[in-house]
RNA sequence: GGCCCGUUGGUCAAGUGGUUAAGACACCGCCCUUUCACGGCGGUAACAUGGGUUCGAGUCCCGUACGGGUCACCA
């Protein structure tokens, strides 16, 4: 076998040791729950072992390019706090990191390998066992192995050319992998692939191949979708003499059909989220990060609250799942729920602000107060107009609204309530909880009735809302003399 | 269909031959509470199935069923 070393490498050398990883997608203009999943583990594994965190562009598809695809990748990896060491727009000692960019590479090793018989010219789509099974008209088509010369010749001429791999016929691979063990194929189910493509570019299947190796990757770590592809690679590593990195295989994401039950592959086209899908919906990117390592991964105990620097701690190839997981939205919204209420109230103060302003418009209602009796009871930031818009306006409500039987309140009582509430409220000279309590309290002592019968009516009268953010005391602070006063009168009449 | 992989409650999952088979989400109930929520306490609910191996099997082996993946000049 010719020495490989001789053949050329990109600009550089490979560091001689520790653990690098890669996360090498196709900019397709999003990245799904399990690319970003994917992207995770990979991340992890690398920063787990002190290693480097790779970013590789694999763009050889060319009637699949997506304007500003990229950026996603870039954007979203830098928002979830994947930073990486090397990659197209930060550099490295072994780039470039776009595919296309590194063509003539390819090119070059897959030449390497017609020489050393392990790959073979074909003109069309048909394969070497094919074409010897006699399952096409020879005479009719020209396709069949070519010599070099004739290859070449062809290529001249303008024809399209294909470079193939030779499987070998008989026997059995095995594959090693980290999660899966040891898959063993028949060789004779597997087909001669294609290396390069007519274009001139590799395939996926090769181009991953040859710039892992380059690249120094110790641990790939990809889809299951990746599986059975997987025993040719080690074919093509065994070409090369080159020795084989651990793969890691991750299980699908998978999604339940609400309406059927049945489980399926995530997919966009579907209208199954994307990463940036749910930062929109008004999850925290750390939420979504913290539920997303847990999908398809166990730390093994109790615990399931990790920052990302404490997954990076804990990651361990051995507790990811063999079998497809299925992304349940409910539990990333207990994840995002938690990570809602451990925020500094300063913090969920400006991120609910934006989400605040959606419905509530008046300027002199104040944001952060808001902001402060809802954080508690946020879900997703996205919940947030709906459960505040009545700062801005009294809903259209139903009188129904103040019988409720826990506060022993009715109609006839509440309207009684309400009407002894206005002056007192009127006349309050410090608006704020200590005062606005007092008040209320202090007219249900002097009434002997429970707290509720009066603060149930006040709030339904200056909200409109069964459920509410906060209890009485704390809406009527925010919403200000005018409006409660104004909302009361409203309420007088509607009951009288 | 061929090949490959998988199968613990509705979902995520712990479990590496001997456990009353964890925990979390969701769901239900109770408590707390000025509503709802939060919080606390409790509850319903699982080893797909049939054979082995073994003193003993969720854990090991084989079959069956079911699920997933893959069979492109896409990745």
């Amino acid at each position: 076998m010719t020495d490989i070393s001789s053949l050329a490498k990109p600009e550089g050398s490979i560091p001689a040791e520790g653990v690098r990883t890669r996360f090498a997608p196709s900019p397709t203009g999003y990245m799904h729950v399990g690319n970003l999943r994917t992207a995770l583990y990979t991340w992890l594994i690398a920063r787990h072992a002190g290693g480097k965190f790779i970013l590789r562009i694999e763009d050889t598809d060319q009637g699949r390019l997506v304007e500003d695809a990229v950026d996603v990748i870039y954007r979203t990896l830098a928002e979830c706090g994947l930073d990486h060491d090397e990659g197209p727009d930060v550099g490295g000692p072994v780039g470039p990191y776009i595919q296309t960019e590194r063509r003539g590479l390819y090119k070059q090793y897959a030449e390497q390998l017609v020489k050393t018989g392990h790959a073979y010219r074909c003109l069309c789509a048909k394969t070497e066992s094919e074409e010897d099974s006699g399952d096409f008209d020879r005479g009719e088509d020209p396709c069949r192995a070519l010599s070099p010369e004739e290859a070449e010749a062809r290529a001249n001429a303008g024809e399209p050319c294909v470079i193939r791999q030779r499987m070998p016929r008989e026997g059995s691979t095995t594959f090693h992998d980290a999660v899966y063990g040891d898959i063993t194929v028949e060789n004779k189910e597997l087909e001669d692939q294609i290396l390069i493509k007519s274009d001139g570019l590799p395939t996926y299947n090769f181009a991953t191949v040859i710039d892992d190796h380059l690249m120094g990757i110790t641990h790939v770590v990809r889809g299951a979708e990746y599986l059975s592809s997987a025993p040719k690679y080690n074919l093509l590593y065994r070409s090369f003499g080159w020795s084989v990195p651990t793969y890691v295989h991750c299980p699908s994401v998978m999604v339940m059909d609400g309406e059927t039950g049945a489980v399926r592959k995530m997919s966009k086209r579907r209208g199954d989220p994307s990463y940036e899908d749910l930062i929109a919906q008004g999850y925290l990117t750390p939420a979504v990060v913290n539920y997303v390592a847990l999908l398809g991964w166990s730390p093994g105990g109790e615990r399931e609250i990790y920052t990302l620097p404490e997954l990076a701690q804990v990651f361990d190839i051995h507790g990811v799942s063999k079998s497809p997981a299925v992304f349940d939205i409910q539990k990333l919204t207990y994840f995002n729920a938690e990570y809602i209420r451990a925020l500094p109230a300063e913090e969920f103060a400006k991120i609910a602000a934006p989400w605040i302003r959606k419905s509530v418009h008046d300027p002199d209602i104040d944001c952060a107060q808001i902001a402060a009796i809802l954080q508690q009871r946020t879900e997703k930031l996205s919940d947030i107009p709906e459960k505040v818009d009545f700062f801005d306006a009294l809903p259209e409500y139903s009188p129904e609204l103040y019988i409720h039987k826990k506060s022993r309140t009715d109609i006839p009582g509440s309207l009684e309530t309400l009407r002894k509430l206005l002056p007192e409220l009127e006349a309050l000279e410090n608006w704020d909880d200590k005062h606005i309590l007092a008040l209320l309290t202090g007219m249900a002592e002097r009434e002997g009735v429970k707290n509720a019968k009066i603060m149930w009516p006040l709030r339904i009268a200056v909200t409109g809302r069964a459920v509410t953010p906060g209890g009485a005391v704390e809406i009527v602070r925010i919403l200000g003399r005018d409006k409660v006063l104004a909302r009361l009168k409203a309420g007088i009449e509607k009951l009288s």
